[in-house]
DNA sequence: GCCGTGAGCGCC
DNA sequence: AAAGGGCGCTCACGGC
C-alpha cells in the first residue's frame, strides 16, 4: 500500500491511499492529529509512505514516538533524476517540481531548511506552491511524473533501488538524530582537562596551550608569535634563516628548530580545544547524547554530511567518550577496504577480485605484486583511486596497471571521461556534475599562448581526478546507503528496541540491549551481504563488514 | 561589526 | 613530466 501525505500546522495533515498492486485509490482524508493517523495505518498495513521530504515530516513523528518502517521521499528522488539528466543546479523541493511540471516559472530554492529545536509541531506549511497548486495533489502528481521519468532513463531499476536507498537512509538519519549517539560529557571533560589544563574562564587559552605559546615565543628569541597565525610562523622562521614554504605540520616536522616541537604540539592541543572543547560540549551534547544533524547525500559523490557539529570529524582520541548506557552494547562495524573492493566489483578484474577474497586486500595486494610491501600496496591503491601520481606513486602505478589492467583501465577511462568535460556515474545512477562554465572557458581556449595552455592543461587534469575518484566513491555510496536500508528493516524485524545511532562512510553503530549484540551482529553480516547483491548482483568480490559488541566507540578498532 | 577567503587540520 | 579524491570547522585577515 502507498499512501501519500501532507502536514499541516497544529499536528494536522491529509492523506490519501494511492492505486497500488491491485489497492484502488482512496479519497482524501483530512486530520487533526497526524502522528495517530500515521501510527494507526503503520501498525494496520505497514505501507510506503510518500512525502516531499523526510526532514520535513519524519522529525516531528519521532519526536511522538511514531516510526515507520518504508517511505518515499520526492526531494531525493527529484535530485538523483534531475542530477542524472546533468541538471544537478536546477531548484531542488516540491514547489520546484511542480513548477517544471506545470511549466510554470521554477521559484528559486532556498537551500535544506534549517532546524535549530527539536521539532514539537510540524512545520507550517510551508511557501504556497505555484500556480496555487494544492501540496497533496502537487506530492501525488510529481511522483507520478517521476516514475514516468525514470522508466524512460538508462538505469531505470538501479535508480528505482537507488531511491529506496536514500529514502531508507533519510529515515535512519531523522532518527540517528533522535536517538543521539550515546556520549558522556564526564569522559569528555576529563580528557579535556588532563591534555588542556582546567576549563579556563570565557574562552581563555587553556593552560596548557598558554605555555607551549610562551616556550614559542621564547623559541624565537622572545618576540611575540602567534601560533594560530600560520603567516606570522613562517616570518618568524625566515627571521631564524629558515625558508619554509608553509606551517603545515608536515613541512614544520623536516625543520630542525626548537620552536618545532612546541609548535606542533600547540597545533595538535588547539585543534582539540576549538573543534571539540568545552563549548563543543556545551552546544551538542545534552542528557548524555550527540545529536547532529545529518545531510543525506549532502556531498556530490552521495556521501553524507552534517550541519554543525562536525559528526563525521571526531578526532579518534575522543572516540573513548562514546560509550554505552548501562546494561546495552554498541555494535560497532565497518566495511574493510570497502572502495577498492568496489573498483574490483564495478571493472571485473578476476585478478584484482582474487586480490579481494582476502579479509585484509592490502596485504594480499602486497604479495601479489609489491613483494610484502603492504604500504606501498597501499599507496598504490590509493593513487589510482584519487589520481595521485607524486613520489613513490608513479613507479607503484605501473605495476598495478599491468597486473590489474581492467582495475586500473576502469578509473582511466573516468578520468578521461572528466578531462574531456563528459559526466560519469556511479553503479546505481548517482552522475557526475558537468563542470562549470570557467571550467569549459579555460578547456576550450583554442588561444595557443603558454599559460592558457597551462591553465587549460591544469583544469582538465583536475576534474579528471575528481571523475576518476567519483565512479568509486559514489558506488560506495550506493552500497552504504543500501546496506543502511538494509539493516535498519533487519533491526526493526529482529532486534527491535536497537537503534542505528551513527553513520559515518563506511562505518554504523548500533546502541543495543546487551542481549540483543548477538543478533545485532549477525543482522550486520546479513546486511553487508544483502547490499552487495543488490548493488553488484553475483560479483565474486567479497565486503567484509565485521560487527563487534564494544563498550566503547574507542575499543572498536 | 559583517562577510568572504585562505590556511590548516580533523574524518573517510 | 607532474598531478592525491571528498567534506566541515575555526581562525586570522582584509575589504567594506
Amino acid at each position: 500500500m502507498l499512501i501519500a501525505l501532507v502536514t499541516h500546522a497544529e499536528n494536522g495533515g491529509r492523506l490519501r491511499v494511492l492505486p497500488d498492486a491491485g489497492v484502488p485509490e482512496g479519497p482524501v482524508v483530512e486530520t487533526s492529529d497526524l502522528a495517530a493517523a500515521v501510527s494507526d495505518l503503520e501498525a494496520r498495513h505497514r505501507p510506503r509512505w510518500l512525502w516531499a521530504e523526510t526532514n520535513e515530516v519524519y522529525p516531528a513523528l519521532l519526536a511522538r514516538s511514531v516510526r515507520v518502517e518504508r517511505c518515499q521521499d520526492l526531494a531525493h528522488a527529484e535530485y538523483l533524476v534531475l542530477s542524472y539528466q546533468g541538471r544537478h543546479s536546477e531548484p531542488r523541493g516540491l514547489g520546484a517540481a511542480i513548477a517544471r511540471l506545470r511549466g510554470l516559472p521554477v521559484p528559486d530554492d532556498h537551500g535544506p531548511r534549517k532546524r535549530d529545536t527539536q521539532p514539537t509541531l510540524f512545520e507550517p506549511e510551508q511557501e504556497r506552491l505555484p500556480g496555487d497548486a494544492d501540496p497533496l495533489d502537487a506530492v501525488i502528481a510529481v511522483h507520478a511524473e517521476q516514475q514516468r521519468v525514470v522508466a524512460t532513463l538508462g538505469h531505470a531499476d538501479q535508480l528505482r533501488l537507488l531511491f529506496a536507498a536514500e529514502a531508507a537512509s533519510a529515515l535512519a538519519a531523522a532518527e540517528m538524530t533522535h536517538f543521539g549517539l550515546p556520549w558522556r560529557a564526564d569522559v569528555h571533560e576529563k580528557l579535556l582537562v588532563d591534555t588542556l589544563g582546567p576549563r579556563p574562564a570565557n574562552g581563555a587559552r587553556p593552560r596548557k596551550l598558554a605555555e607551549l605559546a610562551d616556550r614559542i615565543t621564547a623559541a624565537f628569541g622572545g618576540k611575540q608569535v602567534n601560533p594560530d597565525h600560520p603567516p606570522g610562523i613562517v616570518r618568524a622562521f625566515a627571521r631564524e634563516g629558515i625558508d619554509v614554504p608553509s606551517a603545515r605540520a608536515w613541512v614544520l616536522k623536516q625543520v630542525d628548530h626548537p620552536a618545532v616541537e612546541p609548535l606542533l604540539e600547540y597545533k595538535e592541543l588547539a585543534r582539540l580545544w576549538v573543534a571539540h572543547g568545552w563549548s563543543w560540549l556545551d552546544s551538542w551534547v545534552a542528557e548524555g547524547r550527540f545529536r547532529p544533524d545529518y545531510v543525506v547525500g549532502g556531498v556530490v559523490s552521495g556521501r553524507w554530511a552534517t550541519r554543525g557539529g562536525a559528526a563525521l570529524q571526531i578526532p579518534r582520541t575522543l572516540r573513548t567518550a562514546v560509550r554505552a548506557d548501562p546494561g546495552w552494547k554498541l555494535v560497532a562495524a565497518d566495511a574493510a577496504q570497502l572502495e577498492p573492493r568496489v573498483l574490483a566489483a564495478l571493472s571485473n578484474d578476476r585478478r584484482f577480485t582474487e586480490v579481494s577474497g582476502d579479509d585484509d586486500l592490502y596485504t594480499t595486494l602486497a604479495d601479489e605484486a609489491f613483494d610484502g610491501d603492504r604500504g606501498r600496496a597501499k599507496l598504490a591503491m590509493l593513487s589510482a583511486m584519487y589520481g595521485g601520481t607524486g613520489g613513490e606513486a608513479g613507479p607503484a602505478m605501473v605495476v598495478l596497471r599491468r597486473k590489474f589492467p581492467e582495475a586500473v583501465g576502469y578509473v582511466e577511462a573516468a578520468a578521461l571521461a572528466g578531462e574531456q568535460g563528459r559526466m560519469v556515474r556511479s553503479r546505481l545512477g548517482r552522475t557526475s556534475p558537468p563542470p562549470s562554465e570557467a571550467w569549459r572557458e579555460a578547456t576550450g581556449d583554442t588561444d595557443v599562448g603558454e599559460d592558457a595552455l597551462r591553465r587549460s592543461r591544469r583544469a582538465s587534469r583536475d576534474w579528471g581526478r575528481f571523475t576518476r575518484n567519483f565512479v568509486v566513491q559514489a558506488s560506495a555510496a550506493d552500497w552504504t546507503a543500501v546496506l543502511l536500508g538494509a539493516l535498519r528493516r533487519r533491526l526493526h524485524q529482529s532486534a527491535k528496541g536497537s537503534h542505528l545511532v551513527f553513520f559515518q562512510h563506511d562505518e554504523v553503530l548500533v546502541h543495543c540491549p546487551e542481549e540483543l549484540a548477538e543478533v545485532v551482529c549477525a543482522e550486520v553480516t546479513a546486511a553487508g551481504e544483502e547490499a552487495s547483491r543488490l548493488v553488484f548482483g553475483s560479483t565474486p568480490v567479497r565486503f567484509p563488514l565485521k560487527a563487534v559488541p564494544v563498550d566503547s566507540y574507542a575499543d572498536a578498532k
